[in-house]
DNA sequence: CCTTGACCTTACCATGATGGGAAGCACTAT
DNA sequence: ATAGTGCTTCCCATCATGGTAAGGTCAAGG
């Protein structure tokens, strides 16, 4: 099977499998005489674990480590449970914090009356800046900056 | 005012703040005869403004934006709300994708007796694949790919 | 006056997962 | 034989941020 065909029979596509094979995440694949990547079915099957891993959020550093235990007959379920429950919490971490963005924002919307006139309470918001003081003047509920948000995976 | 300063008082690192002025995010700063940043009150605010911006999630090209309607006395509101409400709706959608996520992992957890045998239900609906024909066989809660998720902003 | 330490400057590299494109070779169908 | 499609490798871009290195500057203290 071509990379191609596999790119569709999995869903990753040839250039992510490509990559997945560079940085070791899935084995070498074989070539013909003329240089072309062969699948077989095994290793579309490998392919399609990863997209679904993906789909689920899993960091390729996470997926690394589920291919392991999936290969491993003698796992501990519990063992990938945690990653399960890691990725959960991970997942639940940056979910409450972009609500605590939109909570702030949606207050910030309410409050702008959003006609022609220039008067704004988002941008005066914005512009007052919201020390780190003790008493923040401001609405103060989104404490996560977009870079920490990212940060996770 | 130095970079350093600056910095401190807005909450922007001075990498950042080096890097906004690089992308024309924020006027060139005025240098010292021996080349150092000067920075102003001014400066500071916008830079605050930014900083509060990026904490709500807003990208930079966002934020380009914003500080445009900022500076405009003669902006209308409406534009300042739109903005916040399409960043309502993409963290909403955002959230949603993760939540979808979060609620087939919690399924598959929920399964997964976590102990020392090696049965795993997790892993079964990984390798399985879940094929994208008309009657999934697994939980198929979760559409979004990681890729997408991280791909607004 | 000189040293030390803290701070500034630029320039380059790295991140994570993905897409895009170019140049060149291989295969397939007409 | 030729056209078209698909494969190969290699390089570049994304987005916002941090790190590091080599070198210049400033302020305080000996």
């Amino acid at each position: 099977m071509n990379i191609g065909e596999a790119a569709k029979a999995s869903g990753v596509s040839a250039k992510m499998i490509r990559y997945y094979e560079s940085i070791h995440l899935i084995p070498t694949a074989g070539r013909t005489g003329s240089g072309y990547r062969v699948y077989s079915a095994t290793e579309v099957q490998m392919l399609r674990f990863i997209r679904r891993s993906r789909d689920l959020g899993f960091s390729v550093e996470k997926i690394e480590e589920l291919l392991a235990l999936w290969r491993d007959r003698t796992r501990q379920s519990a063992d990938v449970k945690r990653l399960a429950t890691d990725q959960i919490d991970g997942l639940e971490r940056k979910v409450r914090e972009m609500q605590a963005m939109i909570d702030t924002l949606r207050h910030l919307a309410d409050a702008c009356c959003g006609d022609h006139r220039p008067d704004c309470p988002i941008l005066a918001d914005l512009g007052q800046g919201t020390e780190p003081g003790p008493v923040g003047k401001s609405i103060q509920t989104a404490k996560a900056t977009a870079a920490q948000l990212s940060a996770f995976r």
